[in-house]
DNA sequence: CGATTCTTTGAAAACAGTCAATCTGTGTGG
DNA sequence: CCACACAGATTGACTGTTTTCAAAGAATCG
């Protein structure tokens, strides 16, 4: 499985050998069945991760019960709640397993260290990160400007994947609607 | 009106004089009064931009002629359309004054070649940009959690400058709501 | 198969958007 | 300094969209 982690590297960046296996030592793997949790709001997040198989979802649940998802990771994704990483706090979204799921965890400091030690690791986290504002502005973009139907569009033609393996429910919480709603969008689409 | 960048870069980091003037030389300052563009969607976005002073929004039109407003940035944030700057591709958001503005401009090369020699800079701009990311997912998770008026609340409580100095259609349309919805919840509130 | 989860459908209610008119404040030019 | 124009905010009546609640149908899994 660390496999998989290895064939992503080297395919964003040119790591050597040394620096791969710097990573492997500090990688930690974790199988996930079906609903479990990889981190519940409240408890402190400090990993970072590496979804090597499966789907994983990020999401808040309100005072109603509902549950709002914030994204989805599938292969070859990074996820965690990164303030909570970041500035110690507690986690405000829980994460748990869509499908049965392996994930790939490096603890904080020990990933520092390699940030420190292989600038490219450094620079390849850092255009990850520039990737996931932008695509978190779009995003944004998307939840101000679109009608429930332009949303649904809008998400099939980004992610027509996501559609096929994630249930509806979860697309109508990702696109902040109700499972009712999407299902009538649907009907029309 | 360097001099506010100066002292926000010295309030961040600790960066020689040296260093500062570096910064200094290759900035361009740039005076922008209210209602005229810093960059129309369509053209190519090529600098870093600081906000010195006044505001401006980042936003699009959509086919009905409606502004959606993907954000603000007053004093001290950097704006730009960063997808367009890294990418090359033409900016899909527009960018204007809100206020009479000043803001500082950096060439993209010369920004690049000032991240390569400042490492300070570099890590600074990093800090920045998961900062950007982290508000970005808050704001999704609002987006599309929260009613018309828990929206409002929310953006009175974690800008409640903004409220004071940003018309209230502008407010609106970055909240993804029309001005009569706000100016409705606004009576509540 | 039976149980659970997921999706669809219908009817009513709540919510937000649209259109049009009025009101308010601000700033500009005469 | 006033009058007017203009941008911005509010209000009302109406329309359309989305949610809610409840029930019934599929699909999936042990």
């Amino acid at each position: 499985m660390f496999a998989a982690f290895e064939e992503y590297l080297l395919s964003k960046a040119a790591f050597t050998s040394a620096e791969i296996q710097q990573i492997q030592a500090v990688s930690a793997l974790k199988s996930l069945p079906k609903r479990q949790f990889l981190l519940h709001a409240g408890e402190v997040w400090a990993y970072h991760a590496f979804v090597t198989g499966g789907c994983l979802r990020t999401y808040t649940i309100d005072a109603k019960g509902a549950e709002h998802i914030i994204n989805f990771a599938v292969e070859n994704w990074w996820i965690g709640d990164r303030q909570s990483l970041t500035t110690g706090q507690p986690a405000t979204y829980n994460i748990d397993a869509v499908e049965d799921s392996t994930v790939l965890l490096i603890k904080r400091e020990e990933f520092d260290q390699l940030l420190h030690d292989i600038p490219t690791l450094n620079e390849l986290i850092n255009r990850i990160l520039q990737n996931s504002f932008l695509t978190s502005q779009n995003r944004i973009h998307a939840a101000i400007s679109y009608s429930a139907e332009e949303k649904y569009r809008d998400f099939l033609q980004k992610y027509p994947a996501f559609a096929l393996r994630i249930p509806q429910h979860m697309v109508a919480s990702y696109l902040g609607m109700t499972t009712e709603t999407l299902s009538r969008v649907r009907r029309k689409v």
